[in-house]
DNA sequence: TAGACGTGGAA
DNA sequence: TTTCCAAGTCT
């Protein structure tokens, strides 16, 4: 079997650890809006939100959700279409869909309260291992952990784990040992103080372990080596992908959108028409070519501007063509349609079209204009 | 299981 | 500019 971790953990320095951690989070902890309040809907909104985003960013989109559906009772009853854009520009909206989808269910199956059995709510949509644990620990006090990020990287550093923290094999064991170490009291203050020591003291790369209540026990610190950890195999940069985006407008000055495809990147998400290039044809060329075979006829104008957008896994390089709708039959496909400026509103758009559709503040000819003046 | 899935901020 | 990330989940 060789070293476990949990072989590192006799009680008394688990009791010490749960000890000075929870009075260095009584002491630091930030007030947060979903900490003033226990119900498990406000939890449950937040920490599907903090998913792999900022608590920063994150804030001024929960108080306004919460403003919008104060209730679960409102998001469930609410169209997917508000609560996209309700989401709009936070990102990963599947979990935007997948939340709704989820607090659906909730109404249809448990009467409109949020389960507090781990089964139960594991098999909610967009509801994994982390936010389990989570919303059963914060919301309902039980004895569940809830490890993150944040977590992991603590715990690497508090018993010196040399487990790739990408394999869910490390995650588990992260797991095993968390539940070991929750106080039976307070196991929601427990993993919430876990993750503030991660984000406040404990960070990525500048770790202040001179500020951190647990560096006498913390193995990395004894040896030096705080920096290697945690072990995480390196992430591939984004592939880069030439694409023209087409602001295409019609005789009343709307403009044609496309609505994504409902698999993969920003699925279903209404944005401009927008074509992959490859070779060396012209991004007007490209574009007339793309809307032709989805039966549109257009004539392409000039170009208005570029766009470089980076997602996870693809950096998006962009060429933003104007045009307009050739005379003739007007009928549109599936999933296209024209959108005046006051619908535009109402539709939730991704930030990558929200910066296509503002390139033509800066047209190619201004920008040239630039260049040669400095 | 490794890759897909958004965005913005910091080093 | 590039890289890495930030309270993960799904396939």
């Amino acid at each position: 079997m060789g070293t476990s971790v949990d072989e590192q953990l006799d009680s008394g320095q688990a009791m010490s650890i749960r000890t000075k951690l929870l009075s260095w989070y009584e002491k630091n902890k930030r007030d947060l809006p979903w900490r003033r309040e226990r119900d498990p809907y406000k939890i449950w909104v937040s920490e599907v939100m903090l998913q792999q985003t900022r608590v920063d960013t994150v804030i001024p989109y929960y108080e306004r959700f919460m403003r919008r559906f104060p209730t679960l009772e409102d998001l469930a009853s609410a169209s997917e279409e508000e609560v996209i854009k309700a989401w709009e520009g936070l990102g990963y909206y599947s979990r935007a869909r997948n939340l709704h989808a989820a607090v659906r269910e909730v109404v249809a199956s448990y009467g409109g309260k949020v389960p507090d059995d781990r089964e139960a709510m594991r098999r909610l949509k967009g509801v994994g291992s982390y936010t389990v644990g989570a919303i059963l620990s914060i919301a309902y006090n039980q004895r569940v952990p809830a490890v993150d990020g944040n977590v992991m990287r603590v715990l690497s550093r508090l018993f010196a784990i040399e487990g790739d923290i990408t394999r869910t094999a490390t995650r588990r064991r992260m797991e095993a040992l968390a539940a070991e170490l929750i106080p039976e009291d307070r196991p929601g203050d427990f993993n919430q103080a876990m993750m503030e020591l991660g984000a406040l003291i404990c960070s990525s790369s500048s770790p202040e372990c001179a500020r951190c209540p647990l560096h006498r026990e913390c193995r990395a610190y004894e040896q030096g080596r705080v920096k290697d950890f945690p072990v995480k195999r390196k992430g591939k940069a984004p592939v880069p992908v030439s694409v023209v985006f087409g602001r295409i407008v019609d005789e009343e000055g709307r403009i044609l959108f496309e609505q994504r495809p409902k698999k993969g990147l920003l699925a279903g998400m209404w944005g401009l028409p927008t074509a992959e290039r490859e070779g060396d044809e012209s991004p007007q060329a490209r574009l007339e070519r793309y809307c032709a075979e989805k039966g549109i006829a257009i004539e392409p104008g000039p170009v208005l501007g570029r766009v470089e957008h980076v997602f996870s896994h693809r950096r998006w390089q962009g060429v933003v063509v104007s045009g307009r709708a050739s005379a003739g039959p007007r009928s549109l496909p599936e999933g296209w349609r024209w959108v005046s400026e006051a619908e535009l509103n109402s539709l939730a758009l991704p930030k990558v079209y929200e910066k296509a559709l503002s390139a033509d503040q800066y047209p190619v000819q201004l920008e040239l204009a630039l260049k040669i003046e400095n």
